[in-house]
This record gives C-alpha cells, sequence and structure tokens, in this order.
DNA sequence: CTGCGATGTCTGCTGTAGCAAATATTGCAC
DNA sequence: GTGCAATATTTGCTACAGCAGACATCGCAG
C-alpha cells in the first residue's frame, strides 16, 4: 500500500492547483469556442494567428522565422501550415532580394477577405464570453484583469516585451 | 476578391483581439513552464491532468468517460493515455462488477508515488510564475484574478453545448 | 578568394489526438 | 425471451506539430 509518510503529508488538492485548473479550464474553454468559430470559415486557430501576424504587418508579409517567433509554432511548424495556406490561396511565398536564404510569406487579397469575413464574428465571440462578462460584472474588473494578465505575461514571457527582465531563467526551480 | 466596404471599415487590430492574445500568450507561456517541469518526471500534461484526476477521486479510480469528461480528452484520447501509464505501471485498468462496459483506470502505488515526487516542484512553479506574481502586486489582485476567472469559466464551460458534464466526482473546492 | 561557422528553410521520422466505425454490453419495450 | 436503442470502450485512419538532420546561403576572418 501507499505510505506518504507522517511528517510529509502530500497533499493533491492543493489550492493552487486549482487557480491553474481554473485558468486552464477556462481558457480552453474559450480556445474552443474560437476554434469552433474559426472553422466556419475553414480556419484552424493557428492558421488565423498566422495570417492575422501577417495582415497586421508593414506589407503584409513576414520571414517565415519572424512569424515562428510570433507565433507558437517552430519553423518547421510554420512551413507547414504556410504550406497549406499557399495551397488555398490565401498566402504566397514570396523570394526576399537581398538574402536569398530567406522567404517572405505575403497574405494574399484573398487571404485578407477571408480574414474580414471571419473577423467580426471572432471579435463578437471574444465579446460574448471575454471582455463582456468582465465589464458588466464590475467597471474595473475588466481592466483589472487586463492588467493581471499582462504583468504574468510580462514575468512568464520575458521575449514578448524586449526590455528590462531580470532572470531570463528557463529552467525549473527546484 | 477583396471588398472591404466603406461604410464598414474592417481593423485588424482591435482592441479585442489584442485582450484575447495576451489571454493566450500567457496561458501557453505558464502551459510550457508547466509542461518542461512535468517533463523532468517522465509526464506529459496530459498524463498529469489524468492522474491527478484519479488521485483526487474516492478510491483513486475513475470510469474511462469519466475521465475523458473531466479532462480535455476524447474517450478515445483517454484510452490512449491510459494505455501508456498502464505500460509504465503508473495506473492499471480494472474490470467492473456490475456493468460489463465500462473499465475503470486506477492509480498504482507507483502512479501516488510519482504524483507525490512530481507535486512539490510543480506547486512552486505555479507559486512563481501564476499565484505569486500576483499576490505581491497587490492584496486583492490575486483574488480579484480567481474571482474573474471563475466568472469567465461559470459563462464558458457550462454544459450548454456539449453536455455530459454530469459527474461531479471531483468538485472545485471554493 | 577561400574556408568556415552562422543563419534560414525545408524534409523524414515519430508521437499524439480526434473522428468515425467496430465491438460489447446494458436496459427497456413488447 | 427478443429486438432495439443507448451506453462504454477500443481501433483504423488521418492530420498536425515537434525534433533532428539536410541543404542552401550568407558574412567574416585570413
Amino acid at each position: 500500500m501507499y505510505h506518504p509518510g507522517v511528517d510529509e503529508p502530500v497533499t493533491f488538492d492543493d489550492e493552487r492547483l486549482t487557480v491553474m485548473g481554473l485558468f486552464a479550464e477556462t481558457f480552453t474553454g474559450l480556445a474552443a469556442r474560437g476554434a469552433a468559430q474559426l472553422a466556419e470559415h475553414g480556419l484552424s486557430p493557428v492558421e488565423f494567428e498566422v495570417m492575422i501576424r501577417l495582415v497586421r504587418s508593414p506589407e503584409g508579409l513576414l520571414r517565415m522565422t519572424d512569424l515562428s517567433a510570433q507565433t507558437s509554432l517552430t519553423t518547421s511548424g510554420v512551413t507547414r501550415v504556410v504550406d497549406r495556406l499557399v495551397d488555398r490561396g490565401l498566402v504566397a511565398r514570396q523570394a526576399c532580394a537581398t538574402d536569398r536564404r530567406t522567404t517572405y510569406a505575403v497574405i494574399s487579397d484573398a487571404g485578407r477577405g477571408l480574414l474580414a469575413a471571419a473577423l467580426p464574428g471572432h471579435l463578437a465571440l471574444i465579446e460574448t464570453w471575454l471582455v463582456g462578462p468582465l465589464r458588466e460584472a464590475d467597471g474595473t474588473r475588466l481592466d483589472a484583469f487586463v492588467a493581471s494578465l499582462r504583468l504574468l505575461r510580462d514575468h512568464v514571457v520575458p521575449c514578448a516585451t524586449a526590455g528590462s527582465e531580470g532572470p531570463q531563467v528557463v529552467a525549473v526551480p527546484s
């Protein structure tokens, strides 16, 4: 049988686990709704993410490497997502004139059109399930939530804000 | 082709997108750190999730279907995760005496031991990257954040769509 | 100019998860 | 009891993403 030891009571329902679980449950639920909405337009979440990054770039164009840095994908993953988007005519590959190693991904007119079609519903969904409930609950709750997220993000993802992040810790504290 | 329409300017940098992106970035960053920590103990996030659900159940035992309802996996996914855990001796399958359709997954002593070994580091990680920063920033910020998450979760998750959120074997303590 | 390490992208292999179908069992209607 | 729909689990197929290696190109030291 299992003997946890009297002086080392391991409890499996620590409050911190609950908080983390709540965080995960909320986000994955929201992400699932978002995925379903995007699927109505034939887009997966990563495809949407890639295209949003492209459309928000100066000329609708980004290097593959930069795409992988801005999304949660590796360069390998970006290669294949862009493959799919190119097959569907939503994105095009474009050679770089000055560096023949780099390839740009460029969003096409069709891609912009698809995004423009998908975006209103997506924004409505975020409004309904994320921003709206927080704003209606309390005048300051949305701002506080966003501020907390930003605080956490700046801790967890130091690269997001290129600046004075003290510990560049990648290792896990033991 | 692309016709944005003069009276309906589609803007691709709506503030709501930013909030959602911040949410996603924060959670995935946190999840990545958690995954790395669990990997030190040879566990993937889903394996950890399954085992936590098991260990918190009355007798360390849950039906496959209930596991799939409590985790983010389909029953198919649960089958294979449990397969892996059984191969490693962390979980065992157990027939149900009264209904021969159902199979229980039971956590083994080795499984409890592994969880007990992995949990302190995992809790420390949550403390460092999630709970700690919020608590230190402001006395009420952690509580407000958790309350907001709970509010959102209650909106997003209720069994309105999928149904079958029935078995409340492991309730989240408040 | 030449050599060589660094950089950017793509490809082979692997592991994982979902969907839909297959299989087994139960409970109910009759 | 028999038939049938519902329930519980597993399995075949497919898609996607990561890792490590392959390949091409660049920039610099000499």
